[in-house]
DNA sequence: CGGAATCCTCGTGGATACTG
DNA sequence: CAGTATCCACGAGGATTCCG
């Protein structure tokens, strides 16, 4: 199993791998890191996203299980989201990537630099 | 910095993200994880992929220094492509989160059917 | 406040054809 | 073989509006 052959596009990790991929997945699962958290706020700590991005993104997680969705009938509706077990346990993953990026944002950004810089030639 | 502030859209690690995030770069650097390939064999690999996205996606891991690309003038072209060092220190998050996906599948999955199922209610 | 519905645009990305 | 170039379709996704 230390070969890869399991990219074609009917292997199911790849369709879950599709999902976690998309924009604001990461972005959205990020911010609810720390607990819970109501559909504006997390709107708020997810720079740029919109309602409806936001709202299809909290449908997909919670349909696959990774978030609860809590709904407080109060006279302004309350919903909160929370990270499920499966939910949390992602988060290593993504911490490690996350933690990569941060780390190799300086030589990743040099190497654009650099290809640009090496328009000149021709 | 325990907390998530840092998910503003101008946010350098979130244009990283971005990068990786694309449906295809993951599975590229995937298909090159055991040794370099040629462009066919990379595309070979990685199923359902078209030409163009595999040029497109393997200009920009090269644009951010995590594979080299070799050509080697033959009577028939041959390129080579090979992960950087960079390119391989993503190798280690990217599996985690493969990991994470194989070993998750089956509640995800599971978690979906039970989506399906409860929509009879209303 | 949280969300559904509608509209509309703009970019991703596939198919095809041509080049070195 | 490994691209580049062009055309085009489709759907993601933003803005806006309305509803419980």
């Amino acid at each position: 199993m230390t070969a890869w052959d399991p990219y074609v596009s009917d292997c199911p990790s790849r369709r879950l791998l599709d999902r976690i991929g998309d924009r604001w997945t990461v972005l959205v699962v990020g911010a609810l890191s720390d607990g819970p958290r109501r559909f504006s706020e997390i709107a708020r700590r997810v720079d740029g996203i919109s309602q409806k991005m936001l709202t299809q993104t909290l449908r997909g997680l919670e349909q696959d299980g990774l978030v609860t969705r809590t709904v407080t009938a109060a006279v302004p509706v309350r919903v909160d989201y929370e990270l499920t077990d499966s939910g949390r346990s992602l988060q290593g993953p993504l911490r490690a990537l996350e933690e990569w990026a941060i780390e190799h944002m300086s030589p990743v950004l040099a190497a654009r630099e650099r290809f640009v810089t090496s328009t000149s030639s021709s």
